[in-house]
DNA sequence: TTTTGTTGATTGACCGTTCAATAAAAAATT
DNA sequence: AATTTTTTATTGAACGGTCAATCAACAAAA
């Protein structure tokens, strides 16, 4: 079987086993043993392709990550010049993407979100896609809303898309996509209704 | 030094210990040299005391949990009829008391969400309270909203509640409680602006 | 003297890493 | 085409280190 270009083929088969075996044991008992063992390689090709063991969760890491950021870049791509709410509508689709919303993936999402507290190049994955999240919805409000009011809107919407999926993860029913991404929906319909209303009374005193 | 009645002080001052320990080098490092460390004591008393380091992460945990159900019921207890949006506002600040987000608190219950998905106990008690918060909003949005209505702003406020509180542990800058609370009141405002439209147009009908 | 509380060295288990040995394909040579 | 040589990929036993749990010994109050 050995041959040359085994790396990309090897790193997808590790980076997939370790979502698989911190689905099925958490992070803590991830061991590399049993990484390669579901992977059917031995344990040494871990250090071999990832320089060790934090090397390959980092890259596991990234990889959800790098999911995530496709899901939404993708629908957001088609849209171009719509407005606000299609693109809200767009980041929130994104974000409960099938990617992101299998049990393997949100687990293996809590399990970095806390021991990301600890590990400095988790931390700094973690809040670039904070960030990331907060910034593009914040941006959108602000095409209609006055800055302080475009901030809480995303800050509240950021925490709302955050939570419904926290408590997806955690529930033993798992996480009902078209129910959490309905209720971020209503959530964006207020904060826009409300710029409209400002509009429509800025208008009466016209 | 050695008296009677040791039990209950030798417990909390594990258990605050731990949660500094966890706060100082997340839960995968609070070993239990560490935190016997921090107490100032020898490692052999929590296994006297707690039966193992699982009986003392649980006591831990269950002492967290505690603390959160007495800021909500000390904050609503003083309310008695009083109508939901106080009980709702209630229940909010208590899941923003002091004893709930300091830094410690805040890793201590990130760490557990994350481990309780393959430690049965933990899930057990992190159940309880997941439903306990939803139970408590359902009820109150029950009171003058429909039950699909209630059900689905409960969910969303128990959503957003969570989701402030995530992202407060994870942020840099730490968690902005008057922000977040603000954020929470303005989701159940609208939540029962809704409720006070419904009404308005049911009696234009009638 | 008895009871209650405490210590900390020891033990056994397990984990991540390393690295010499091996296997198989690719390249070079005859 | 058959062979040797080189390169790339892989193995897994051995090692050093860490951890939780145990328990015989000890200390101080009752």
């Amino acid at each position: 079987m050995p041959k040359v270009g085994m790396q990309p083929i090897r790193r997808r088969q590790l980076i997939q086993a370790t979502l698989e075996a911190i689905d099925e044991a958490g992070l803590a008992d991830a061991t590399i043993a049993r990484i390669a063992k579901r992977a059917g390689v031995s344990t040494g090709i871990i250090s071999h392709y990832f320089a060790g063991k934090d090397g390959l969760l980092e890259a596991t890491m990234r990889h959800v990550l790098s999911d995530l950021g496709n899901a939404v870049l993708e629908r957001r791509a088609a849209l171009g010049e719509a407005p606000p709410e299609a693109h809200l509508h767009a980041i929130i689709d994104g974000n409960f993407d099938r990617s992101q919303t299998s049990r393997s993936v949100m687990k293996t999402w809590l399990a970095f979100w806390a021991s990301s507290m600890h590990h400095r190049p988790l931390q700094r994955l973690q809040r670039v896609n904070d960030r990331r999240l907060y910034s593009n919805l914040s941006c959108q409000f602000r095409r209609v809303l006055p800055k302080q009011e475009a901030r809480d809107a995303a800050r509240g919407l950021a925490a709302l898309i955050d939570g419904l999926w926290l408590r997806g993860a955690l529930a033993q029913e798992g996480l009902n996509v078209d129910r959490a991404r309905q209720l971020a929906y209503d959530y964006v319909r207020v904060q826009l209704e409300t710029a409209h209303y400002s509009r429509t009374r800025a208008n009466d005193y016209a």
